[in-house]
DNA sequence: TTTTTAGTTAGCCATCTGCCTAAATATATC
DNA sequence: GATATATTTAGGCAGATGGCTAACTAAAAA
């Protein structure tokens, strides 16, 4: 394994989870406070705020404290690093497709003298 | 919750590992058999087999078994599902962008009433 | 200064992960 | 038919995950 990303793991393994793509997808709109956050989300606050450490572990989002209030806000560079490598892979298996459309081609080319 | 994808939640959880994404980046150039994909990965035959699995389960690929040798190929369908996921939250986020920008150039030219 | 509010820490628990070895199955090959 | 090959299944184990309640801290409001 040549290419290892210790932090796309993270950033993958966060998404992973229904609550947290939840908070990705509210803090895309904006900042919001921890309570914000937890608000929709039918659990304690504490497993919250558990969700919130992974997604700020793996570097999606950062958050700062003011007074008693910690606002959230998402962090759009790890969010496209994994973009990247899903398109990057895409990418990949589009030029395989193009080759093999390309050699099944000179197939057909053969066929015909 | 209202856009709940249990999908997503596999295909996230398929790619926040190493090694299954090294075997989603070999089958994008092609198709193989277990034992080629195991190959690279230093572990047991069962665990590349456990891998495997989470990454059918997850739809990410297929296979097939003909005689005693199973052929896996790529499924770029769910590989795409997750990047267009990524993509909608970078759309959401660039959106809010320009319309932050719009909102701050409107506050300047109030200034230069 | 008491009380509320906002978040945090500690600790418990069931389940899931990811890895392993040993043994089983099912085809090819000799 | 006997043997080698390519998985596959069974079962065990340590550690991570995701949820909870109860108790604590610190800032704001009354």
């Amino acid at each position: 394994m040549p290419n290892e990303q210790p932090s796309l793991d993270r950033v993958f393994h966060s998404l992973a989870d229904p609550s947290r793509r939840a908070i990705v997808a509210r803090l895309v709109e904006g900042p919001a406070t921890v309570s914000e956050l937890a608000a929709p989300l039918e659990m304690a606050l504490p497993s919250v705020l558990q969700h919130l450490r992974v997604l700020e572990d793996s570097g999606l989002i950062r958050s700062e404290k003011r007074g008693r209030v910690r606002t959230c806000r998402i962090e759009p560079e790890r969010l496209s690093e994994a973009e990247t490598w899903l398109t990057e892979q895409r990418a990949l298996w589009e030029r395989r497709l193009d080759r093999l459309g390309a050699y099944l081609e000179t197939l057909q080319a053969q066929e015909k003298d």
